[in-house]
RNA sequence: CGCGGGGUGGAGCAGCUCGGUAGCUCGUCAGGCUCAUAACCUGAAGGUCGUAGGUUCAAAUCCUACCCCCGCAACCA
């Protein structure tokens, strides 16, 4: 059986949930979903990073022990996942007892093959924010360096531990020019080879200036930084270190890691080369995604354009905000989230192409034919070009969902939607059901045959209303995956519909 | 000259590797149809393909220069 083991990032808690998350986790859904109905056996791991400085400042303000802190916030990520409906297997945490277990085995496997050791530190330290700052980010004022925050900084070094990064650059572009596909898109690509050409320096992976992370084993005044924290999360998930554990044995390597861009290269440079230098094998694709643009702007709080995905979902309805950020925006880059294009391209593709043909289709089947028997009907070529178009798009949604293309899998599926409504308007089975109600029972076999298989294959991207509508369209639930929808004509059950009712309603603006 | 991506009808994109009628979706306009969620079908208008040169019988597509936008330029989860 085919294995599929795919990973979002874990989110940091120390901000609330927004859209950017939700984008992240769908793209990973919708193919995990996918995967599913192809027949393989599928973990699919979404969590939140909840160490760090940050965190630990925010714990303070609220009065609260960081541990009860992030287990309160942490359930906004839990809760979003929820609210999306994704279907992830696991929910890891990084403060998960397994995760720190891990994470301290992969440390001393590190340290065992001579990849860490113990350096300083130094940089521009703001002592009022406890925070480093880069030399870019400071200001000049009487002759002192003052943060963003307006703390003055002082240069100060610091006992740290490093990773070896540097000894792993050849290695890593060996790597990447051996595996073309290891980091998409293309662009994104070049982009870390041109970075990891210009030389790797070694990694600080440990720090003093705060408490709140997994301690380094034997040495309990540093605290491992985020890189050998957070990233260890998509092994710890699977019972590493026990390389005998059913999930590590099973999935790993990882089958894609979904990031944002913005944390491509923590995913592209260090990860790999943490594993190459552990000795274990690497994730088969990171694949990095553009962000949500609102309005042209990034989304921030700041700029008061942050949308909170429950306030969508309960006024569009969650599956067409799947539908539209999958559809519309283009995946690999940035992608503006405007409400009117959300509201077109819902109501043209769900509601008018597809929703409409269904419901076409299933009221002239209630009225004029309410018992189809498909073994009982001849074809003509007009039936079998189009049934063969929605055969074919098994295939074809395949490839798109292997490449990561999901706009181009969701056209391809409209594509036969629509060469329906064509198909439906030139046979006009509304007239020839006065005359010939044979050849308008082939008519309406054929298009409720094309709409099932249509449906099917949507079901990854609008899960919920594409079981309603399965429903509606006499789909028994066990054949409703990618197997079925290849042979679905040959299932021999007389067709019997219920008066249908729109599955897709239309917004409005 | 740091590296990379991009500039195509109102919007968003494809085409550029392997030069030869500029394509798709949405929007607009005009017809058709009436089974259907005022939906569906057909047709039309609209682009000197960032700018300026060059190669060629022929360039969005190849070459050169320039302009503009965006990403990356390491300790920012």
């Amino acid at each position: 059986m085919r294995r599929f083991y795919i990973t979002t990032p874990i989110y940091y808690v120390n901000a609330r949930p927004h859209l950017g998350h939700a984008y992240s986790s769908l793209a990973c859904d919708v193919l995990a979903r996918f995967k599913r109905l192809d027949g393989d056996q599928v973990h699919f791991l979404t969590g939140t990073d909840e160490h760090g400085l940050k965190v630990q400042k925010a714990a303070e303000r609220e009065g609260m022990d960081p541990k009860a802190f992030t287990d309160k916030v942490s359930q906004n990520f839990i809760a979003l996942a929820g609210l999306m409906n994704y279907s992830n297997d696991d929910f890891i945490r990084t403060t998960d007892p397994r995760h720190v277990k891990a994470v301290q085995a992969l440390w001393l496997r590190l340290k065992q093959a001579g990849q860490i050791y113990l350096g300083s530190y130094a940089g521009w330290y703001a002592m009022r924010d406890e925070a480093y700052y880069g030399e870019d980010e400071l200001t000049e004022k009487d002759g002192v360096k003052i943060a963003p925050s307006g703390s003055p900084c002082e240069w100060v070094e610091e006992p740290a531990y490093f990773f070896k990064l540097s000894k792993w650059g050849d290695r890593l572009i060996q790597h990447y020019q051996e595996n073309p596909d290891f980091i998409q898109p293309n662009a994104r690509r070049n982009e870390v080879l041109s970075f990891v050409s210009s030389g790797l320096r070694d990694l600080c992976v440990s720090r003093t200036a705060f408490k709140w992370g997994i301690k380094v084993p034997d040495d309990p005044d540093h605290v491992i930084y985020v890189w050998i924290d957070a990233l260890t999360n998509y092994l710890s998930a699977l019972g590493w270190p026990d390389e005998q554990s059913p999930l590590y044995q099973k999935f790993w390597p990882a089958d894609v890691h979904m990031v944002g861009k913005d944390i491509l290269r923590f995913h592209t440079v260090y990860w790999p080369a943490m594993l190459l230098a552990a000795d274990l094998p690497l994730p088969k694709r990171v694949f990095a995604h553009g962000m949500l643009i609102m309005g042209g702007e990034k989304m921030s709080k700041s700029l008061g354009n942050v949308i909170e995905p429950a306030d969508f979902a309960d006024k569009f309805g969650l599956d067409y905000l799947r539908y539209f950020m999958l559809r519309e925006l283009p995946f690999g880059r940035d992608g503006d989230f405007q409400l009117e294009a959300l509201v077109n391209r819902v109501n043209n593709d769900l509601a008018n192409t597809l929703g409409n043909l269904c419901m076409r289709t299933m009221s002239l089947m209630v009225r004029h034919c309410p018992h189809i028997d498909p073994a009982k009907l001849t074809l003509t070529p007009a039936e079998t070009e189009l049934i063969s178009q929605a055969r074919a798009l098994v295939h074809e949604v395949r490839e798109a969902m292997d490449a990561l293309a999901y706009a181009t899998a969701l056209e391809k599926i409209m594509a036969v939607a629509s060469n329906a409504n064509v198909y439906i308007d030139g046979q006009q089975p509304w007239v020839i059901a006065k005359k010939d109600p044979e050849r308008a029972q082939t008519v309406l076999y054929t298009l409720l045959d094309v709409a099932r298989r249509v449906v099917i294959l949507l079901q990854p991207f609008v899960p919920e209303s594409c079981d309603k509508l399965l429903d509606q369209l006499g789909v028994a639930d066990d054949r409703r995956d990618l197997a079925a929808a290849s042979d679905l004509w040959a299932d021999p059950h007389p067709v019997t519909l219920d008066k249908p009712t729109p599955a897709f309603p239309k917004l409005e603006l």
